[in-house]
RNA sequence: GGUCGCUUAGCUCAGCGGUAGAGCACCACGCUCACAUCGUGGGGGUCGCAGGUUCAAAUCCUGCAGCGACCACCA
């Protein structure tokens, strides 16, 4: 089967030559199951991968799927929850082996699906991230960029999700635009230095300096997150702020509580907004951090790792979930004249990118990565062009992020991934290996314990374009297979994986590990929205595949994927969502069933031998599949996938179809002239030979299935199967300006018959004749030898080459020439002149009718506009409808001719 | 707040300096021996609004309006 050419070896490239080219997927979540979104990428990049193959690349597309560290581990804890367990009951061992049970099990299920729509990947090298292999090159990544100093463990204000109870990357941390609530509140000012005269600072022009009932001076700060105050530890202002300037160093009561907490100076804080006050909450706030580390100002965690407040707060409040204490925190404010106010404030909220939790700064120690040195090679890159971007304003998306980038926190409180390579000793020795150890190298202490977190997914993620090559391993498949090519992939995963991808191609292996990125859309509803299990608008690529099959679910989906441009599908009715592709793939197969059984047993003679008596229709459409093959090489490379798919479509079921099968039928029949019809047959073989070529990285299938019945020219070879079959070059040889213009000519002329056909009401079946005459370059006496064409394509079994006159249609081409279809004795021009009669008398009355009522004042006046407008309309419709019928009843009297 | 993008036929969207396009939907006719998952013909758009550049603009520039995306530590 097909299956055994996906295959590709590292000979291919190493022994053979084979210039390679190298799609590493996106790898899937080991658990998830097809969607649209795959069903998007997958089908770019096997369209990618079959073109490459055609054109003689050793094209490896290597598949795999992702451990997914927090989905998956999410998924296997509901299911635990569902029977009353939990992961800490279960204990570590457990749990992983549960985890195992349950991947082992369900996963790798979407590398199935991926098969059943098409995808040629190289089935052998599929890879899992937590693969051995793969497991040894997290260990050395880790290890080396540890040993360079570019990992390292400290407590910072770090994204956390209480639900997940892990750390999360500043990536995973998604803010959502939420209207929320910005609170003012007053702090009593306890202590102030001698001297300090609060009236006047209170007095002072725009001060937020107030004074309670009880003579206490306050200040006022503002927040969105009011329970975080019970973790201040000091209050912040501008240096040079000339309203407060002399209250830094004084002390305020922080409310609720017991604490005195000092003001401090800091040029973070912005004088223009809010009060001028600002709340440092150091271990809630990442900004308040950075503050706190300038100024001193004490840490104090009042948060559980679930949110809840803990023992660092008064006892009314502990325990208390954070949202529960804000509502506290802020009543007791107010029974004590401590709110200011509140005013409402959108703000983008950071929620958890896989169970949508609020997530919560929290101060915590964890292992992180220095990005900036990693990011220069990868920055440079793009900006040197070494890395393009499809579409192009990524580049700037990309750079902006590398130009910002902030060190990286890898480590989660999870146990579903690579564990973190790092063993303490009780001597306090911090082993960070290659091997895992037996004892401490420098107490020689045996007591080791290993780091408990596992590695943020990404890590992993970010290796996959050298990992699944058996990297750090010195493998052939290196040699031969990195550093890659493209990289099909969604926007969305911009920055957790293509840009990771880049800089750890860069650290590790010298050079990027693709060459071009190029971003699709998103797969959307009619209404604009991202198909989602949780909003039920998803269309299963399953059921489509089953219902008219993967050919027409990929040539639907590619033919809307111009660049940049999100996919709409309606899931309301998937049948019309997908009848384009189902069409056309139904249409290859029937055009193709036709002309095989057309073509008969007879060998086949090759295209060189029977050129010189190529007629018009024959020169024609190898010249048009000249310019079909160019454009659609050219789109190919520049990712223009659509464009690809409807020129290919185009060419297909038009000029193929519509004309040039139309057009040979007569000349295959039996009893035609052998001469013309041996012209037919090799043409005809040659055109579906590379039509199916053209359209088989779309629509592998159909094409695959023709392809291997049609008949090779004698004396010619060819591959064994489509799929390895030769990308069809250009050959300027029958490329034929001159058949194209003629052609195009002749087309003219028979639609023009066919319209005047329907206008005039000729019935279907009739035959006619025509005149034609005029124009430039003999074109009228090239179609008197197209008599059995115009049989077939407009039941014209009669052509005049000189000017007709009598009654008759009449109509003049685009070229100048003339046409003239007799009408007498071919319709009962009586009874049709009678008909236009009535029709134009009937149109004269709606016309008298409708100009009566605008001439009628008061319904001019009252009437809407649009429907004054609307009769206006109707009017200069009537009038060019009538003048229509009146030129056409011209001609039958004879007049016009 | 910053950056970028979008606004074209009833719907979904291409086109991005030279006489308005596709698919689907719609109307009419047609069981012509590949295909009714079809064929033939047809209707339908002042290309968001207002200016400007140009011989020529849907296409370039400016402003405005509406929508959207991404980034961002303004409490």
């Amino acid at each position: 089967m097909e299956g055994g050419y996906f295959h590709v070896p590292a000979s291919a490239v190493l022994d053979e030559g084979r210039e390679p080219y190298v799609i590493v997927i996106p790898p899937p979540n080991v658990t998830a199951a097809l969607h649209m979104g795959h069903g998007l990428n997958d089908t770019v990049q096997d369209v990618l991968i079959r073109w490459r193959r055609m054109q003689g690349r050793a094209a490896l597309w290597v598949p795999g799927t992702d451990h997914a560290g927090i989905a998956t581990q999410n998924v296997v804890e509901r299911r635990l929850a569902a029977e009353g367990i939990t992961r800490d009951q279960l204990g570590r061992e457990e749990f992983l082996r549960r985890m195992w049970e349950f991947v082992t099990a369900t996963g790798g299920t979407i590398l199935d699906q991926l098969k059943a729509i098409g995808c040629s990947c190289d089935w052998e090298r599929t890879r899992f991230t937590l693969d051995d292999d793969l497991q040894r090159a997290v260990r050395e990544v880790f290890v080396s960029l540890y040993e360079k100093g570019r990992i390292y463990r400290g407590e910072y204000i770090i994204n956390w999700c209480p639900r997940c109870l892990t750390a999360l990357s500043n990536e995973e941390a998604e803010g959502e635009e939420a209207a929320g609530t910005l609170w003012h509140l007053r702090y009593p000012i306890a202590v102030v230095g001698a001297g300090t005269d609060l009236q006047r600072i209170a007095a002072a022009d725009g001060s937020r300096v107030g004074r309670l009932a009880d003579g206490t001076y306050y200040v006022v700060v503002s927040t969105t997150r009011p329970e975080t105050m019970l973790g201040d530890t000091g209050v912040a202002v501008h240096p040079k702020d000339p309203r407060y300037e002399l209250l830094i160093g004084a002390r305020v009561k922080l409310p609720l509580t017991d604490r005195d907490i000092p003001i401090v100076a800091d040029a973070a804080v912005d004088p223009e907004f809010g009060s001028g006050f600002v709340k440092v909450t150091p271990a809630h706030d990442p900004n308040d951090f950075e503050i706190a580390s300038r100024t001193g100002l004490a840490l104090l965690d009042v948060m559980t790792p679930d949110a809840h407040m803990n023992d660092a707060v008064p006892p009314e409040f502990r325990g208390l979930d954070r949202f529960e204490a804000r509502k506290r925190v802020i009543a007791a404010l107010k029974e004590q004249g401590l709110f200011e106010g509140e005013q409402t404030h959108t703000h983008a909220v950071p929620h958890c990118y896989r169970c949508h939790t609020v997530v919560e700064p929290r101060l915590s120690l964890q292992w992180f990565v220095s990005m900036k040195p990693l990011a220069e090679p990868a920055l440079r890159a793009s900006r040197d062009g070494t890395i393009t971007f499809t579409p192009k304003h990524w580049q700037r998306v990309y750079e902006h992020w590398m130009e910002n980038i902030r060190d990286w926190c890898i480590s989660r409180q999870l146990w579903w991934g690579h564990r973190i390579p790092v063993w303490y000793c009780a001597c306090g020795e911090v082993i960070v290996p290659r091997e895992d150890p037996k004892s401490c190298p420098k107490c020689g202490g045996t007591q080791l314990e290993q780091d408990p977190d596992v590695l943020d997914t990404w890590f992993s993620s970010q290796l996959w374009p050298f990992s699944v090559f058996g990297w750090p391993r010195d493998t052939d498949d290196m040699k031969a297979f990195y550093p890659g090519h493209t990289m099909v992939t969604a926007p969305e995963i911009l920055f957790f994986w293509v840009a990771r991808m880049i800089m750890m191609g860069y650290e590790f292996q010298g050079a990027a590990p693709f060459t071009e990125v190029y971003l699709h859309g998103t797969v959307r509803d009619m209404k604009g929205r991202k198909m989602s299990k949780s909003l039920g608008n998803g269309i299963d690529p399953l059921e489509v595949v089953r219902a008219y099959g993967a050919d027409a679910m990929r040539y639907t989906i590619v033919s809307q994927c111009a660049v940049g441009t999100d996919i709409a599908l309606d899931h309301e009715n998937v049948e019309a969502a997908f009848s384009n592709g189902r069409n056309f793939a139904n249409k290859i197969w029937n055009a193709g069933r036709f002309a095989l059984m057309s073509l008969g047993d007879a060998p086949v003679r090759p295209l060189e031998d029977v050129a010189d008596t190529l007629v018009l229709e024959d020169k024609w459409i190898l010249s048009r599949l000249q310019h079909a093959t160019a454009t659609a090489t050219e789109n190919l490379t520049r990712f223009r996938l659509h464009e690809y798919a409807e020129g290919t479509y185009h060419f297909f079921w038009g000029d193929v179809c519509d004309w040039y099968l139309e057009l040979v039928k007569s000349r295959l029949a039996a009893g035609a002239d052998p001469v013309s019809r041996e012209a037919a047959r090799s043409t005809l073989v040659v055109v579906l030979d590379q039509a199916m070529r053209l359209l088989h990285p779309i629509i592998p299938f159909v094409t695959a299935e023709l392809w291997s019945t049609l008949p090779v020219p004698s004396g010619e070879t060819r591959a064994d199967d489509l799929i390895v079959a030769r990308w069809p070059e250009t050959n300027p040889r029958w490329v034929s300006t001159d058949a194209e213009r003629r052609m195009a000519g002749f087309q003219e002329l028979i639609a023009e018959v066919r319209r005047l056909r329907k206008e005039y009401g000729i019935p279907e079946g009739g035959r006619i004749a025509i005149h034609v005459w005029g124009g430039a370059d003999g074109f009228p006496a090239l179609v008197r030898d197209q008599v059995a064409a115009l049989e077939q394509l407009a039941r014209v079994n009669r052509v005049e080459t000189g000017a007709g006159q009598g009654i008759g249609a009449h109509a003049v081409l685009t070229s100048g020439v003339e046409l003239f279809v007799p009408l007498e004795g071919v319709i009962d021009v009586g009874h049709e002149r009678g008909r236009l009669r009535e029709e134009i008398a009937k149109l004269e009355g709606l016309h008298a009718g409708t100009t009566k009522k605008l001439a009628n004042e008061s319904f001019v006046a009252r009437a809407p506009v649009e429907v004054v407008q609307k009769e206006r309309d109707r009017l200069t419709q009537f009038e060019e409808q009538a003048s229509k019928l009146r030129e056409k009843l011209a001609s039958l009297e004879g007049v016009g001719a």
